[in-house]
This record gives structure tokens, sequence and C-alpha cells, in this order.
DNA sequence: TTATTATGTAGTAAATTTACAAAAATACAA
DNA sequence: TTGTATTTTTGTAAATTTACTACATAATAA
């Protein structure tokens, strides 16, 4: 856990504990997740799977217990700590989590990678963060949050740095889906926009951590206006304390290190979710509005060959 | 395909029908070919396994055996015929092979779905892209991409509408990455940009489409001039034709209809891909960079409790 | 200290593999 | 054909490896 840190440039950004889990979720990320809540041995078994899960799959419980420097029942006790039966069948669980080609395993960056690793470990990366997203995502939250885009007369969506780029993203999707929507980069910006606002507007901040003073700020005076501040953040920052309603991305605490890159695609993903939520409220008679904003398009492109 | 057009809000970008199966093909394909040229008993134990091929993951050789109606040693003799080591290898294989084949399937949000189906399926999407993507990296443009960002004078990330997002994104990790960069959103300015522009400029256009035609008059201008011009794009776009480097995300025909939801988080994880192609050429050196990036935001946070 | 938890040792049970022998199948000569 | 030699296939039984259980000891917490 900690001397990943010193080599890697980039690192992902999901773990957590306390997320439920809905469906058969990745055996690695399972085990990535729980390394801090395993005993000595344990984590000595997890850490040399971790290490080398394909060969893992391979080997004895006692080559493996060896690699660990543990005892077999250790081996065994960590297996069924996981649901498994026993030893072969954690294999085998082991191996089809593998299958799918993905590391589910965050993998640094190192500076001994060339072009044909440090690809395939980003997007390793963003997939797994995605992956993590998905089975613990806050549905409560976001079916409010949608309920509350849908009855807004007005949505700014404010952030700043990474941040600012997703809520641009977001402006351009919910205007699509005919939300009235604004976005402002700049601080002053949005502090004046807050202080003004009232019932039927709506903010929505963006921040990965949750704890930019100038975005806190905003939401603190939007928050003294009858608007409703919604934020996607972290949970129990500053920021999400100032919400009437926060969706919580869960992140682990080294991640902001150099940068959130996973964080965004987890960020964007779930504005998808929410705007596709709210056009879930319209109902069917909303998709000729979709066509005729793609229509408006068509003279601005090179017709297809 | 074709029905599930009709009802879907909002589609995924990749599916991979016609993917070319490049390595280990499927065990049970093989087992099925092979089926005449077994002996009696061998072909008794495929049989068994081509019936119940999950319940053969979990068995022992000896229910195996006893399921087949054959003795132990015969099945393990069939294992070996197809290239395992032994039955637990070949338990292996055939667990790899039937988990690799489930691979995620595109699913399109419909009016049906409620709160506990379609953030799945959006987020499922989003990976399956990723996922797409990732098996079809041009490895060759993107090292030639990263040659040409770190030999830049000065990076000018250009889009529109969404892919203008995109490029804000990028603005904010190069600029970390201590590349010049700038971006505009506005035509007019990226025209300009681009007439002026010399050696030791690169332009670089984000485009869903690469068709978008301001965009790739914009292009058209940078190419005139002693500049780069690189493009992340489709494949055999106007745009495409255009760079000097065309990184080409490969996206199905009918995506840009409504929204390029998914497309655009390939593009970004590209443009990570990049960063850290930059930074990994520069070497170690330029770790302490980004970390006296990192301090210079600390003052703008609330400390973490 | 005592209670509790964690870990390892040693023995046992199970599963897998090997060696070998019996049984089929095949080839070929009379 | 039929019998015999040869090869191939298959099973039996033993050997070996592997995994599991019960228990004892060590570490930790109360």
């Amino acid at each position: 856990m900690r001397n990943r840190r010193k080599s890697g440039i980039i690192r992902n950004i999901l773990t957590n504990e306390d997320f439920v889990m809905t469906s058969e979720p990745n055996l690695l990320a399972v085990i990535q997740r729980q390394l801090g809540e395993l005993n000595k041995s344990e984590a000595k078994v997890a850490n040399a799977i971790l290490k080398a899960p394909e060969e893992a799959t391979r080997s004895s419980i006692a080559s493996l217990a060896a690699a660990a420097g543990v005892s077999e029942p250790s081996v065994n006790r960590f297996c069924k700590r996981f649901g498994a039966t026993g030893f072969p069948d954690f294999k085998l669980q082991l191996a089809t989590s593998l299958a799918s080609g993905v590391k589910y395993v965050s993998r640094a960056v190192e500076f001994s990678d060339d072009i044909n690793t440090f690809p395939s470990k980003l997007f390793d990366n963003a997939i797994n963060a995605l992956l993590t997203a998905k089975e613990g995502l806050p549905l409560k939250a976001i079916a409010q949050a949608v309920d509350q885009i849908a009855q807004a007369r007005r949505v700014y969506f404010f952030g700043l740095g990474t941040s600012a780029a997703v809520a641009r993203d977001a402006e351009h999707k919910f205007f699509r889906f005919n939300v009235p929507v604004f976005t402002h980069e700049d601080p002053l910006m949005q502090r004046m926009l807050a202080a003004s606002a009232g019932v039927g507007d709506l903010f929505f901040f963006i921040s990965h951590t949750g704890r930019t003073k100038v975005l806190v700020e905003a939401a603190e005076i939007a928050r003294q206006t009858e608007a409703t501040v919604v934020s996607l953040t972290a949970e129990g920052s500053p920021l999400a304390d100032k919400s009437h309603c926060c969706i919580n991305v869960k992140v682990e605490e080294d991640t902001e290190q150099y940068l959130p890159m996973t964080s965004r695609l987890v960020q964007l993903v779930i504005l998808d979710v929410l705007a596709a939520g709210v056009t879930l409220r319209r109902g069917e008679g909303f998709t000729p509005h979709l066509a005729r904003i793609k229509d408006s398009l068509k003279d601005t492109r090179f017709p297809t060959s």
C-alpha cells in the first residue's frame, strides 16, 4: 500500500471499505479493498496474490504459502474469508476474475514502462475505477439529484481545475436534454451567481476533493439562498456538508497526489446517469427533442462519404 | 442489433462483433472441433464436459470420471491431450475460456428502466467502450504523438462541443506536466491561431466525428503552415486526412446519434496516456515538478480534517 | 493475569498422477 | 477367415502431491 507510492506517477482512485457488494464483484478488487482489514498473515497472502495473480492461479497451496511466507492453513483461511469453499475454489474464482484481461488492481505507471505497457495500465486503472464505482453507486442520492434537476428552473454546474472540464461537459450534455444550464469557471462569477440565486435554481458543484476553498465558499453562499445545492464530491468533505444532496464519489485518500485521472471519468459517467435519469423522467415524448438538436448540428458537418 | 435501436435513448459506441480473436481460442470450441478424432473414452469425457462446462470446472477428476463413465486416468489423459499439464490446469483453462466468453454486452437504456437498472447499464457501456478501446489501441500513432508533443514548443488543444470539454481537460493535464498548452473554444480564435502558426507549434484536434466543418478548416489552415497537426478522431474522416498523425478512435457508425457519451471517455483516457507518455520520456527527474504544482494548490484547499 | 484471537504444526483425508497390467483394437501372416 | 503379434486403449492400484482439520502454541487485547 505505502510502498507503491514511491514509484508511481499516476494512481487510481476508487477503493472503498464500506461499499455494499451488489453483484459478483471482481475478486482482486475485493482483496485490494479489504487489504487494510486483514490481519498479518492474511495480508501477506493478499500481497502475494496481488503481486502475481496469474501465478497464484497456477500454484499449489504449499507454494503460495511459501511465497507469502505463511503456513498453508493461513492460505486456506484466507480463501475462506473471501467466500471460497477452499483453496481450489478460490483459484477458480481468481482465474475467472483474471479472464477478462483487465488487471483489476490499480497499477501505477513506472519509469521502466514502455509504450507496450503503460497505455494498458492506464486503461486498466480507468476500467477498474468504473467497475468499483459501479459496485457502490449511491443510488438514493442519484435518484434525489435527478428529481431536483428535473424540477429546477435553472441548473448551474460549477467546478474548478479538472472539474471545470467536467462541468463543461455536463453543460453540453444537459443542454441537449433541454435543461437550462450554465457553467462558469470564474470563481467570482460563481459567487455572484450563487448570491443572487432563488427558488428553482440548482447549483451543482463538482469537486474531486470537496475541499477547494472558493468552491466551498460559493456553495455556502448558495446555501444561504432558497436555491438547491447538489454536489458530486467526496463524502464527508466540506463541500458535501454544504449540500442538500451529495452524490458521493468515494476516493482513496492518497489519490489526489498528482492527478485525479480516474475520478473525473467516474464523475462524467455519473453525470451521464443523471442526464439519462432526467430524460427517463420526462418519458418517451421527449425523444423528438433530442432528434431536433441533432438535426440542428447537421449543417456544421461534412457529410459522411 | 437492430431492434435495440428503437427503444434506446443512449446507446453505447463500441461493440465488438468484428473483433478478430488474437490469442488463446475458446477451449470448448477446440474440444467440439476435435470430437471426431477422439477415442471412445476421451469422447465420453468430452461430451460430459460439453454438456456441463461450468460444472466441470468445479468438479474433481473422480466425479467427472464418474459422470463420463470412464476411469480417472482417462480424464487425466484427456486433459493432457488438450495441452494442459494435468486436470487442475485443464479446469483452469476451461474456467478462463468460459469467463471470457461472457464479455460485456452493450446495453441500451430504455424507457422501462428504473433507478436500479439504467445506472449500471451506462457504467457497463462505459466500461465496455474502454475495454474495447484498450484492445485496439493505435500504439504506433500514440508513440508518434508523444514524440511530437514532447518536442513541441507550444501545444494547442482544439475541440468543439463535447470535445471542447475534453480539450479543456487536456489543457489542465498537460499544463501540470509542464507542456505549454492553450485551448480555445472559439472557432475564430482557432482559425487565427492556426493561421499564425510556425515551426514548433502543435495543433491537437479532438473530434468525435472528424467532420465538424470549422474544426476541419482550422486543421487545414494549420496544415498550410510549418506546424504539426495531430488529431484524435475517427479514422478516414476529413479531419484525419488533414493530420500529420491521427490517433484513431474506432467507433461504431451509428454512435453519434444523440450523444457520444462513451467516446469522450476513451478520448480522455487516451489523453492520459499521451500525458503519461510525455512524462515518461522526460524521465525520473521530472517528478519534483509535479510535486511542486501540487504544492502550489495546497493553500486553495481546506485541510483534511 | 485471563480471554480472545491469530498462527503454525502435524496428522489426515482427499485428489491427482504415475506405473503397470489387462483388455481392445489393429495388422498381418498363414 | 483365423490366429498371432503388435499396437493402442483403458483401467487398477499404488505413489505422490495437495488440501484440510484438529489441536497446540503464540500473540494480542482486556
